[in-house]
DNA sequence: CTGTTAGCGCCTTCAC
DNA sequence: GTGAAGGCGCTAACAG
């Protein structure tokens, strides 16, 4: 049933070749011929098989994008803006999630580099450390997405790397609360495994602005299992049942547990933001929709999806340089739960 | 680089053909020869060219996925689901974002189908038009999600379909209102658009439930541009400052619709569900932490992805029988919005 | 039970 | 400017 190069080239009176020529657009083919193969193409409604055409060239226009996991509210975004960003570069995506495991990350990375269906992998790393990371010896190009999770580790990570100022946001974060007259903030998630390194970041920001404000004593953190909303309820109640005396302001380290968060203080009956402020990171859509509107650090997903796919086909198409590191912008925006 | 059948023969000192069937795990082989070949191939670390498999078979194992949009929150659960069940049954999903137009829904149709690429594809329609959907001829096996989109129509749409019954599950929704004691009740969303058929139906169990109860005269409906959040804020907007008197409940069309109704009606000092009961519909993990908390219809779509990708498996293999219809099951959870 | 061989559909080096 | 032919890596007839 499929129409062939082979078909069109006898129903055109030509040979493959040409057919192939004037398929991809090359230079010197006889405006006639041109012509007549175009005729052919049309009639017969042809259409390259992309497979053998993958085959035949090594590579096939698509990459996977490996996140933890699509209902959490960030990774939604995320994958829209690379979904869109792809489409428009003529690029397919192919989506997988890790559950944020470090295992899974692993297998999926491998099966990704010698499937041979795609070209590259864009990963969001939750679960594989630093050090698992600088190990890494992908079959194929490899971008990091969010962290490079680099740093205080001694080998750095040998992957371009598209993310945020993780500490310079949250810093603006913490300040802004602190410009409200906060001065008992928490910090709310991060887990505790080494691999969690955009938390660290985060909490790292945290820690600097308040020391620059003379309150390191003050700060405090709860810890989470995750970053779903259930796990930012769960560490209000916590918070509020321990012996201290609870904070009068909220740094939730994404938007989900920061939205869990206000769902139990309202529970709680602690106001916001009169009893205590809060602020979130990511700035989903979800967040304008709260009770109260939550303040949170946007994130420019489109450009970072943009920047990681440019990046990725540049290594695609052979490029060797150094890794590089790419920094997307970001900014606060106050809303309701945080006025002051 | 790439290691081949043609090395792993070479070093087991048989031909492609035999590591072919160890490979594949074909009957009749000799122990001996299979253990030779077994160790060849761990020895190079043999990965077989799925591309070239796929060239040679005639499918590849991968389906397209094709959502409106994955930050709609229904459909990044949606996608969640059947990543998850492809995953489980070694299949591989390509997520596309059709935006709900029909022009890019019957693009990424045609592009899916003539790509050689997918060997089905799962499409949630919300542009195509229950005629268009008839008149439709995919290259590949299709299968619908969410509404087959037939009923009104004449012609019948000729394609498999996994869905619910919405009619009985909005019927469920009202009832519950109308054992609240609500009697202005105000259904929120769907579009004037022939194409939305999902609409249409729960539409259609409100109308049936109001009417059973005598209340005929009662229906209201305020449309929607859209089903995004800001879409239910809008709505309510509408609604609480129209001339006449405000209901006493709100029906809304899915869950996001009516997150973003709750949100209006906070600010407006509406009390939930005091002066309005709210419900929704889909029941996201959202829902679960509006404040209120949100009553909505549950629906199964671990059960939906399941269904849908194994209808899509049997056609993919040959099956040719009539359409099928499959009725995934749903149930409706009260939470706080409508407690009475 | 296993070896040989012919393509799957395409691109591309080599001739002309 | 165009034709002929080989091969990407694999599977499946067809022998043997």
């Amino acid at each position: 049933v499929a129409v062939t190069l082979r078909d069109v080239a006898a129903r055109a009176g030509v040979s493959t070749r040409t057919v192939s020529n004037v398929v991809n657009d090359f230079r010197h083919v006889a405006p006639d011929t041109r012509a007549r193969v175009q005729a052919a193409l049309v009639e017969l409604d042809y259409r390259p098989n992309l497979l053998a055409r993958s085959l035949r060239q090594g590579r096939t226009g698509i990459v996977t994008l490996l996140v933890p996991d699509l209902t959490a509210s960030y990774f939604g975004e995320l994958a829209h803006a690379f979904v869109e960003a792809a489409g428009q570069a003529g690029i397919t995506v192919l989506i997988d999630e890790t559950g944020g495991q470090r295992d899974r990350e692993r297998a999926l990375l491998d099966v990704a580099g010698r499937s041979s269906w795609v070209d590259g992998v864009l990963l969001s790393a939750l679960g594989l450390t630093p050090t698992d990371l600088a190990a890494l010896r992908p079959a194929i190009p490899l971008v990091l997405l969010g962290e490079r999770a680099s740093g205080s580790t001694s080998r750095p990570v040998p992957f371009d790397h598209v993310g945020f100022d993780n500490v310079a946001a949250a810093r603006k974060a913490v300040g802004h609360l602190l410009d409200c007259g906060r001065r008992h903030i928490t910090a709310v998630g991060g887990t505790t495994r080494r691999s969690d390194v955009t938390s660290r970041l985060r909490l790292k920001g945290y820690r600097q602005e308040l020391r620059a404000a003379g309150l390191a004593p003050q700060t405090r953190h709860a810890r989470t299992a995750d970053y779903t909303r259930a796990a930012g309820a769960a560490a209000v109640r916590e918070l509020w049942s321990a012996a201290e005396e609870p904070p009068d302001a909220l740094f939730c380290l994404n938007d989900d547990l920061a939205t869990g968060a206000l769902r139990e203080l309202h529970r709680l009956g602690v106001a916001v933001p009169q009893d205590v402020s809060v602020v979130g990171f990511d700035d989903v859509e979800q967040s304008q929709f709260t009770t109260p509107a939550l303040t949170s650090v946007a994130l420019d997903n489109a450009a970072l999806a943009g920047s990681a796919l440019r990046l990725l086909a540049e290594r695609v198409d052979g490029a060797s340089g150094p890794a590089k590191d790419v920094r997307i912008g970001h900014r606060l925006v106050v809303r309701e739960s945080s006025s002051c």
